[in-house]
DNA sequence: CTGAAAGCGCTAACAA
DNA sequence: TTGTTAGCGCTTTCAG
């Protein structure tokens, strides 16, 4: 009421033609002349009608609402990730409805079941582990679910993740031919379930060589951290290597070893990151990282969510090793 | 049908109770006795049930829905924009419905008219110009319009951005303190509103002051673009000091003078950027950079969200210079 | 091809 | 406080 746009009801009657006419003429797969359509068309026109797909999708059952959840989403690689799917869900006609869950320790819980709310069709999370009593509505529900980068421990939700260990091999083996005698590996204090995954493989494969490794992980996973974790690491240890689940830490140690404790990479000490953020590039780090490929995580997404099937896989994509500067 | 979503009326029947008195113990201001209450949370947790948001704001003509339009959504200015925008949103019980305007160079129209079959409550436009038949038809039916460090030339929309003009002249006056004979302003080919602003406040002000100024502008808004300007203009001309629309272009420009062409910064060439990204603060570039407080912007936008007033307003927020290592 | 009528899930005005 | 009734704007049978 207090809202002003215009009905198909009053389209109709300037049209001179049933309300149906007009539901018709906006609706793709109709049988309407191409008399009414027209007269419709203007009357519509005229009147700055648009379709309400909120009623449109009451009736139908597709709200054609996909919700994302997801934490910090101004890092750089998450910022990437929304990104491309947000340009990939408008592409294929989906609505894209953002919940940032501010604080990445609380559940993630409250967002979905907002999301149920809204009837999504679907939902995305990019961050957080939702429980498994939610997953389960989920599926009483019909609500697809995908999990990015998080693997739960059940075969009837889509999960879609980067093959972390693998790449955590990557750079273990890397180092390894760069004659690393002491190595760290840090990541951060959210200890993420990537995160964990990076860090553990990582460590086996590098024990299992003989190498020692100090792991060091504390604050969010920032640049800050990974700086804090350079001066920590270079000023007591005999580090000569580390391996930093994330980029951003990977950035910071950089900076820290380089400026603030004056050692020279990669012949002090040989740095790998994870994810192959745009800032890796820049010519004041060429970072040597394992890249988690994009586009293949977000189509695989995309397709999760529209694919029919008996909504169960796990897909794991492959990750690979871009050698910068920053390994002797 | 297909989806499973159990509806007010199946919790009635199971609490035996009418299908209001399940409406009114969903809805905060109503009046139902405890004992009913209780026998319809019971029955709602036992089903499952959901308010459907959908069905309700058609009733009310409150979607709860914020539509917000934006382009480069990784870029990291806009994502930390982005960022806070949904935490704000989310925590004011309003949804993020976010439409990525994938290509900077065409038209955002299309975008919100799909933000109006969605009966968007309002419209946050973070990059892009809107036509203005599409502000008409906002205005026209209710649909708050925002726009971001846009200004458009009408006194019936809200709008709220940084000074520009105030920031591209602290930056002026400082690279005039700092003893610069010929300085560039470097931006890019998008050349959006916000970058004129910055560009001619800057090169007036410049030439007010009988300095020389020298424009450079192509590529996309990012750090390449800016290394690109660095290379350029730091081959043939003398160029002493520059002024980056965008931090994202100072990085690049920082980093093509010093690490391509090998000049020192401060001491041979100052440069001072544009949004005070993260990466300015990082040890390794260390930018003087104007700051356009994020917060306050985000604020502004939020409040003019929910302000009831007659929706006319011009918010310039204030910006600072903040010093760091780049000017002499 | 077209209109009438029923219904999607919910809220609100109205009596009781 | 409660139930009944009438919509919200749209789609979709079902007759015609």
């Amino acid at each position: 009421m207090a809202r002003g746009f215009v009905t198909a009801e009053e389209v109709a009657k300037r049209a001179g033609v049933s309300r149906s006419a007009v539901s018709r003429t906006f609706t793709p797969g109709a049988s309407v002349s191409q008399a009414v359509r027209r007269k419709v068309l203007k009357a519509a026109r005229e009147l700055g009608y648009r379709v309400n797909r909120l009623a449109q999708g009451l009736n139908n059952d597709r709200s054609n609402l996909i919700g994302v959840v997801g934490t910090n989403l101004s890092a750089p690689f998450i910022s990437k990730q929304l990104d491309l799917l947000s340009i990939g869900l408008l592409r294929r006609g989906l609505q894209c409805l953002l919940l940032n869950a501010a604080d990445a320790r609380k559940d993630i819980a409250p967002l979905i079941e907002l999301l149920f709310e809204f009837r999504a069709q679907a939902i995305v999370v990019l961050s957080g582990e939702p429980p498994s009593s939610i997953v389960d509505e989920c599926i009483a529900n019909g609500v697809r679910l995908i999990l990015v980068n998080q693997r739960l421990d059940r075969t009837d939700t889509n999960m879609v993740l980067s093959d972390d260990s693998h790449g955590a091999d990557l750079a273990a083996l890397r180092l390894i031919a760069a004659k690393c005698q002491k190595v760290a590996v840090v990541s951060s204090a959210s200890q993420t379930p990537a995160q964990v995954r990076r860090a553990t493989a990582f460590t086996q494969r590098m024990q299992a060589s003989g190498v020692d490794v100090v792991a060091w992980s504390d604050g969010p996973t920032g640049y800050e951290s990974g700086y804090q974790a350079g001066c920590d690491l270079l000023r007591d240890k005999k580090i000569d290597g580390a391996f930093c689940v994330t980029d951003l830490l990977a950035l910071g140690f950089l900076d820290a070893a380089r400026i603030e404790m004056h050692r020279r990479v990669p012949e002090d000490v040989s740095v790998i990151g994870f994810d192959d953020i745009p800032q890796s590039g820049w010519k004041s780090y060429e970072l040597t990282t394992i890249v988690q490929s994009l586009s293949t995580l977000t189509d695989n997404v995309l397709t999760a969510l529209e694919t029919d099937e008996p909504a169960t896989r796990l897909q794991v994509v492959p990750v690979s090793m871009i050698e910068r500067k920053t390994v002797r």
